[in-house]
Parts: structure tokens; C-alpha cells; sequence
DNA sequence: CGTGACTTTGATTCGCCTCAAAGAAGGTGG
DNA sequence: CCACCTTCTTTGAGGCGAATCAAAGTCACG
């Protein structure tokens, strides 16, 4: 899953070689929106939000970063978006420069590296759909199973999903409000394809029938 | 700007050589989300939309595509989303795979459609936060600032903005219904931001005021 | 000049946002 | 260990704005 998947161990000696570790406490800031980008970041624990904002303060988060994750695919000179820890992380940090030199000597590298941002781009069109043209309910169906699929790649359980986020965040994902998105959530309790034990644990009681509310499978 | 645009008359040559010509008539598709993507194309002329359909009819455009283009950036063994000529369009057709062997003979190639990947990826983050947090007149405002930003890219004038697609194409790539896209207009007309001749020609009156209804200026 | 497609404008409905407050959970200090 | 405080979530009431429904206006074309 990781970038450092596809290499051997001459390639990840080098790879560890440019390597450093950060940690970041929970809602601290890794990096803001128009930085230049002097380095890159691999997810190893945690979750990380990727978001632009508004000078009135409207935050877009575009996408939540998991381990294994990739921070800088879509970034050239400087970091198009910010990134903020949603939960104490871990992640191997590297010189921009580095990577790209590293880049050059290993094809496989680079084209993980080239095969994440493909899958980062279908990622933000999915979304693109979700936010324009699904209802409240539907959005949060949608996110439901997203995590719910994520998880799995991660070889973790997929069915009770663990929200780590809390309802700001998955309203600024999702474009709306906190309160609309707390009334979804009832409405899908009511509807009977949702379980909530707890604020942050969803377990999901149809799989089939939240797909068909969210319109979608979300195939990522 | 083109796919082609960085490679020496050796590579041009290869490139032609797999190379053949697509012609498209007003909105006749080219390739339909969940086929196997068997080739890729590179726009000479014309317009395409990439979009996105829900069972119910309802759809997401996810972007417009312009001369330089590229179709299938984002996608591995089948096409992600649907693409349909908006006006009558020239494409050149490769055979993915003839394009997968260029790229590995090519390095500048392979490097150009990574570079056009991760601006696509940047612009499809844009439009999150486009979709997600703006109000109806803010969209418009940065969709029009957008064709006007892309329009002077080609190398044409950046103020009339010629708008070669229908107000439906506008709303379902915005997240509207036609009719607020046209009130929409009309408040932007009223504040005296811009001028409509034609309801396909705008002419942007104040630069500055329309990106400070946006919130944002495109950087594509 | 008539027809069809597209755009604009108007009237009404519905749903999300806003404002407000109560309820639940976690942390701190007494 | 419990009372208190803060933060987060849920629920309620009301207003506003975009969608919907409807019709008129505009334009291109035959």
C-alpha cells in the first residue's frame, strides 16, 4: 500500500537513508496552503485532514489521510493545500529534492509514486459528485462506506467503522453543517442501516441498503 | 501545454507513428465510465466534458476539457467517467498500451503526463471547495474566472469569455439547477460585474471585484 | 414565418442553515 | 471519588434561499 511497497531492500536502504521521522500531537499543523514545498511526508500512524480555507473562514477539506498515505502527490513548487494531524501521527518525512533525485534512480518509486496521485485524482472526482449532486443523507452514506472500505485495505475490520474525525470535520468533507450532519446520522439510525453504540463507532447494520441510499460504491 | 509539448522531433515521430484521428460531432461520446480503457486521447480542438451519471439521471461534470487536454489521466484498467464532445471536437487516439511502451522509451513523456496528472489533481481539489463551500453567485464568479484564466493558457484573449457550453453543462458541473445559474448570471449582470451580450458571451467588467466574489483566484 | 431548443423570469415549496438550548462525554481540580 | 467545567453532539424552532414548477422570452434554423 505504502510508497516503499513496491521497492527492494537496496531501494529502501536508500529510501531510509534520506529519511526522518515527524510526530505531530493532535490538530497541530504540518503544513499551510502556499508553503514551498521543501519536503514530503509518508503516513506511518494517525490521520491526517488535507483542507483549503476561505478568508471568512469556510474550510473545504478535500480529503483524510490514512497510513500509508502520500503528502505532496498533487504539489509542485509549493503545497497546494494544508494538512493538519486529526489524531496523534507519525510520519517519515523526507527532503523534497531527496525524493526527486531518489525518484530518478528508481523507476518502481516513481511510478507508485505516479500510480498514488491516479488514485488520489479518481478519489477527488468521486468526491466532486458527492458534493455537488448527492443530499445530505446520501453524502453521509457515502463517507460511511468510504471509511468503511478504507479500513479494509488497511487489513483492519470494515464493519464497525471507527469515526476518528469528529462531526466538524465530517461536515467541512462533506459540505455542510454540523447539524445537518448529526440529523443524518439519525436518519440513517431511524432508517435501521446504521448502529451508533457511540458517537464515534458506526456499525453498519446494511451494507447493501446504505450503498443503494448512497447512490454509489465508492470504488477506492 | 500539450502532452506532445516537450518531446524532440525523434519522440514526435514515435508519438505520430501509434498516433490516429478522432473526430467527434456535438455531444457524441467518446468513451463511457467502466470500459476498459483500451485508449487515451489528447485534444487538438474542440471541447469535452468529463462527467459522472447517478442512476437517477442526475450528473456531475467533473471538468471541461480544452486543446492540450488529456483523456485518461486519471484511470488504470477501465475509464472512471464518462467523456462527451461538448462542441464538435478533433482528438488524437492512441492505443493505451502503444502509450504505456512510448512512455517507458521516453522519460520526458512519462514525466509530462505525471506533471498533467497532478494539475489535474489540483484542479479537481479546487472544485471541491468550489462545490462544498461556495454559494451559487460565488460559483459562477470562479467558474467564469476559470474560462477566462484557461482561455489566455491557450493563448487567446482572456476578457470576453466565450462560453461554449449550455447553462445545463454549467449547472451540473457547478451543483446547480439551471435556473439559479441563470439568476446567477443576472446578480453577477446587476452588480455590474460583468456584461452579457449574448447569453454565450461574457465580458468580465471588473477582474478584481469578480475574484473577490469568488473568494479565490484559480491558480490553473 | 413557424418551430424547437435554450434561457430568463416568476411563484411556490421544501430543505438546509441559522440560532438556540439541552444532553452526553471527557477532563480537571477540589 | 465526585462536582464542575469544557467540549462535543443532538434536538428543536424558525427563516432564508435554492429547487421545483410554470410560463414567457429569445434565438437559431428550416
Amino acid at each position: 500500500m505504502a510508497v516503499c511497497s513496491v521497492l527492494d531492500d537496496n531501494e529502501l536502504y536508500a529510501l531510509e537513508a534520506i529519511m526522518s521521522t515527524r510526530k505531530l500531537a493532535a490538530n497541530e499543523m504540518l503544513l499551510e496552503e502556499g508553503e514551498p514545498k521543501k519536503r514530503v511526508f509518508s503516513l506511518t500512524s494517525g490521520v491526517i485532514r488535507l483542507y483549503t480555507s476561505l478568508p471568512d473562514g469556510r474550510r473545504q477539506i478535500a480529503g483524510f489521510l490514512f497510513p500509508g498515505d502520500y503528502i505532496g502527490l498533487a504539489d509542485d513548487e509549493v503545497y497546494s493545500q494544508s494538512a493538519e494531524a486529526v489524531i496523534p501521527s507519525v510520519l517519515c518525512s523526507f527532503s523534497a529534492r531527496d525524493m526527486d533525485e531518489l525518484m530518478g534512480q528508481f523507476p518502481k518509486l516513481k511510478e507508485r509514486l505516479y500510480q498514488m496521485t491516479r488514485i488520489a485524482l479518481r478519489a477527488a472526482r468521486d468526491n466532486q459528485l458527492v458534493l455537488g449532486r448527492l443530499a445530505p443523507v446520501e453524502k453521509l452514506a457515502s463517507f460511511l462506506l468510504l471509511l468503511s472500505a478504507r479500513a479494509e485495505q488497511r487489513g483492519e475490520p470494515a464493519n464497525p467503522v471507527h469515526l476518528v474525525m469528529n462531526r466538524i470535520d465530517i461536515a467541512d468533507y462533506l459540505g455542510l453543517t454540523i447539524e445537518t450532519v448529526s440529523r443524518s446520522f439519525t436518519k440513517l439510525k431511524t432508517q435501521g442501516l446504521i448502529h451508533l453504540p457511540d458517537a464515534n463507532t458506526v456499525e453498519i447494520l446494511s451494507h447493501r441498503s446504505l450503498s443503494a441510499v448512497a447512490g454509489i460504491n465508492p470504488h477506492i
